[in-house]
DNA sequence: GATGAATGAGCATTCATTCAT
DNA sequence: CATGAATGAATGCTCATTCAT
């Protein structure tokens, strides 16, 4: 334990200051996340997060011990989210790859979920900070989760026959995931980027049917 | 203009004195290029560069006048090395699905090419730098032609009856391009990570067939 | 001036209010005491001190305008409690050396008295804070008090035939005075420090007989 | 091991660019002295220091790897000059007494050597900064060194027959270590400070005497 | 051409102090 | 009165870049 903090506060949990602080505490996330997804960790300054924020500096240290911290939280955050989001497609009534296809449009896009982009954008970008996240919560369990989430999915579509069920479900899910990453190389050879669905189509197409010919 | 070294006096092609410079130069090129690797570009610092080759810190502004650019001039290589191994494989008499799959394995790993895996990390790791890069040189061109390759060999397949020429080769290149991201998740959660080969077969599998049962 | 709480309200002397004020305003003095001689000023926080008594930061600010004040205020309390000890000491009916014995004793340790220690140790403690306090009130008076209790019972020592009255009381009060710092050597030197007593002991009989031989 | 530098370099120990080092490296541990003396560690500034030198901050970095380890050299820089001081007179051909006095001389004042001033206001200034300091360097062997010296000449005056060898020499020590600390009282209570010289007279009589009467 | 000492803008973090509630 | 969230000036430290030698 590190951490000086004397006052150690505890208030009612929907109390009004409460409720201030929680708005408070968003409203540094939402910036930070901004400011995050346009410059990177690196260039995301305490200063600009609080000046765009329109509050003082030492205003976000109140809420986060150190940059670090509120990167985590904005990492932590940006996972949870798109695994809620995973879990709640996973559990629909639809065919297999149907919630399969959800699960490619969310990651690639859905630009109402700058959280999960976060999260993807430095969860592809290499070695990038994952010491510092390591150091503070454990990523493993919940890429279990994941995981999990998908292979079911996997072999859901399996035992309903819409699957090949001689390919081995790890195989299936390490395309998959291979597949989650949008492309970035759109952006460097396209006019149009394709949007979140048309994008999941496409790809989907591929990976239910394969490119060959009969 | 392309070239990065600013030396005001152009000395003769073949002499001593250039060959020795490009030897500097390669020995910067490849250092940085290891401590890229190892930290990314903010946490490489000209310092260990220079104390790493064995020159002065200033001598590597005497190629590079700056940090980014040395880091623009690394991700170019990468960038060609990459290009360069597309472009052999691309022009091998093998069917059309070999050529891919051995672009997947240099894609995935190949150790030896740790210039392409520079490039490829840098280039799948979001936003990061990539203004920079644009500032300095116009990296479409480059993709244009990676996708023209890649575009060259889908069609290969479809005329050799190997690929369903019903679906656009568009779509095709598509979805291989997402493929070409390494996954991180694989550290995350696995134990043994797998070959590039192994890794690049398991891809490919559900790339070239779809898992969808009959 | 010397109060240095400003509270523009002056209640009733003994009413109920203002005896709870004197509580707290007490029970801020003994706490920072305590902070003070663990962390020295600097590393003395307001939040720390708030979060020991268990009150707002903003009440200390009630109570003392700024830290210096109420640092100064802890220094002003530890010097009259050591005069106070000295007048006591001076007072007694014993021979002047055991009365100077005493004091010396007094200085050196006296674990009951936390609040002569800060004050010696401030005091001691070079330029430190020296400044601060000056601005604040004038030590001088106070000092001029505690010389004269001391030049008081050398003067009775000389009159008692006690000490030898050919040296100028100026010069047995210098050398007092300069014994009456604790030396910090022990720590450093040595295993185990001596009790204020023992020490007051060893040093009382260099000073009254000399270390010389007949 | 902490540190992060790369460029290791061994400089030729007469060159002109070690000599010139050496200078700067001079020029700033003079003036910290200075700020340090005025203000104390908490508030000496590496940007007041870096004014006062002329030099920018970072170049203060160049040569103290942090403030802590500037505060260290200047503290040794202290302990050793008075120490070298204290040799010097301990192994004089003079009486005890007068190399004893010689000391006092010293530790008062010698307003030429505010290196051990320096030495002596930390040292006497309770814990301020002991940790930070024995963290880097092991006091007590130099203080061993120090109460070596003085023990030595005790003993010499002993055996010369100038002091009582009734006392134990561990009892005169430590009364001599406790007058080596410049009374801070005398700024406070008096017009006129004494010299060095003067006070070490005046105190020196009557550690030699004692005061009492026949 | 090399060198590496010097530079200084930039950044994360702390904490005494204020003031709206 | 009491509170404690908010403030923002101050500070230690880093590192890409420059330039005198």
């Amino acid at each position: 334990m590190d951490t000086k903090t004397y006052s150690e506060h505890i208030p009612a949990p929907g109390s009004l200051k409460e409720r201030q602080r929680q708005e408070r505490v968003e409203l540094i996330l939402q910036t930070a996340e901004a400011v995050l997804a346009e410059k990177g960790y690196y260039e995301m300054s305490m200063d600009e997060i609080a000046a765009r924020v329109g509050i003082a500096k030492g205003t976000i240290y109140l809420h986060f011990p150190s940059k670090e911290d509120l990167f985590v939280a904005l990492f932590k955050r940006g996972l949870l989210s798109f695994l809620e989001g995973i879990r709640q497609v996973a559990g629909q009534p639809l065919p297999a790859r149907d919630r399969l296809k959800l699960i490619l449009v969310q990651a690639y896009g859905d630009q109402r979920k700058k959280q999960s982009q976060i999260f993807m954008s430095v969860f592809s970008g290499g070695n990038l900070r994952r010491e510092t996240i390591e150091k503070q919560f454990s990523m493993r369990e919940y890429f279990k989760k994941l995981a999990d989430y998908i292979s079911k999915i996997l072999e859901d579509g399996k035992a309903a026959g819409e699957f090949d069920d001689s390919i081995p479900t790890l195989v299936m899910l390490t395309a998959f995931l291979a597949l989650l990453n949008r492309p970035h190389y759109e952006e460097l050879l396209g006019e149009n980027l394709l949007s979140a669905e048309d994008l999941a189509n496409q790809v989907g197409r591929v990976y239910f049917h394969g490119i060959s010919g009969k």
